[in-house]
DNA sequence: TCGGCAAGCCAC
DNA sequence: AAACGTGGCTTGCCGA
């Protein structure tokens, strides 16, 4: 995009280091080992060291943020600037992920930051031409609004329908909290079964993402099969169709070979098993941008509007769009969006894009 | 100088 | 301590 903003984040400075203090020089025990036998020092680790009251490792982690931002976006981006075009250029591999999904690379411009405030700040240097606006339209829950397809859940299908907060909905369902009572630790819990249901849940992975103990993540899951058994048998599908025939296949009938499936190995056959279930609903959501974005530019065209699309990023479409166009571009890019399915499939859900306006990215996200 | 691996971390 | 899915980039290290 054009107009880059060089970035300053003003912690960053060179020069500055540490020496991470053992775990012994801490009095701590026991540490986590990685695969190689060193001392792990993720995220995870250095917070529930610093939840445990030491000051070093939320240093250490704050340093790890900037640092991140500054070599991966900050410096990095400025260095691929396009001199003749003023902007930077992304390339898309349509033949790298399994699933069908794009990838992006020299640079990425899939996985810029947005989760955190320093992050943002990257953001708001992706800025549209004078006289021009960002605009930004996405997919709301694309996955799970599949998943309730695929697995015929009538319930999900029926809060997708009435516009419902669908983690609350699930909260409330499973948990067995009136939806007028709803707390956010419960609502928590839900949105973190969801994901996980889109992933090919395991306890294991729900207690690290929840902090809490396999057991109780096992009852989380037991619950949610219970209340929703339509998940449990879309699951056992799939899992199936790839063991008999190698591959599963997303809604529009395009074939995932999973290879994992046939691995003797329990760790990389469950591997197998998870990417199976996840495949033909992060797949048909990768079909359906497609769709849409096949059709964006010549409708565009047709209602005289010129608009350009400059960026995919899985389920997020981003234009740069005259001042005056605006509206009418949200419009037409919604409705494309939406209907993107049709004519070869007839979702048992709707499809839902929100769309974002601004002078940068981040505000138009 | 280059390529590969490990660890870590950014996105959806 | 990341096997709950899909990717790519950076740093540090090693060997060709």
């Amino acid at each position: 995009m054009k107009a880059w903003r060089i970035l300053r984040p003003s912690s960053v400075r060179t020069g500055m280091f540490c020496r991470l203090g053992s775990f012994d020089e801490m009095g701590l025990e026991g540490g986590k080992k990685t695969k190689t036998g060193a001392y792990a020092t993720g995220a995870d680790i250095l917070e529930s060291l610093a939840a445990q009251g030491h000051d070093l490792p939320g240093r250490v982690l704050d340093w790890r943020q900037l640092t991140k931002l500054k070599s991966t976006y900050t410096d990095a981006l400025q260095d691929q600037i396009n001199p003749e075009t003023g902007r930077v250029h992304t390339s898309y591999s349509q033949a790298v992920a399994s699933t069908g999904r794009l990838s992006s690379t020299d640079p990425n411009l899939q996985n810029i930051p947005v989760r955190t405030e320093e992050g943002r700040k990257i953001r708001t240097a992706f800025v549209a031409e004078e006289g021009m606006k960002l605009v930004s339209v996405d997919y709301s829950q694309i996955e799970l609004r599949l998943t309730a397809h695929i697995a015929e859940v009538d319930a999900l299908k029926q809060a997708f329908a009435e516009g419902e907060d669908i983690h609350a909905v699930t909260a409330s369902q499973v948990f067995g909290v009136p939806l007028a009572e709803m707390d956010p630790m419960t609502r928590r819990k839900a949105k973190a079964i969801n994901f996980g249901i889109i992933y090919g849940i395991s306890a294991f992975g729900l207690a690290n993402n929840l902090r809490i103990t396999q057991g109780e993540a096992k009852a989380f899951i037991e619950a949610y099969f219970d209340r929703y058994p339509g998940i449990k048998d879309y699951m056992n599908a799939a899992k199936a169709q790839a063991r008999e025939r190698g591959y599963v296949e997303t809604l529009f009938g395009r074939r995932i070979h999973i290879p994992a499936i046939k691995e003797k190995n329990p760790a990389r056959r469950s591997f197998g098993d998870r990417a199976a279930i996840n495949a033909p609903i992060q797949g048909t959501a990768a079909d359906i941008i497609k769709r849409a974005m096949i059709r964006v530019p010549p409708a565009l065209a047709e209602a005289k509007l010129s608009a350009r699309m400059l960026l995919q990023v899985h389920d997020e479409l981003l234009f740069e769009v005259p001042e005056g166009e605006v509206d009418d571009t949200i419009a037409l890019v919604r409705e494309v969006m939406e209907n993107a399915s049709a004519p070869a499939l007839t979702l048992s859900v709707p499809l839902v894009a929100d769309a974002g306006v601004g002078d940068n990215w981040d505000e138009a996200h």
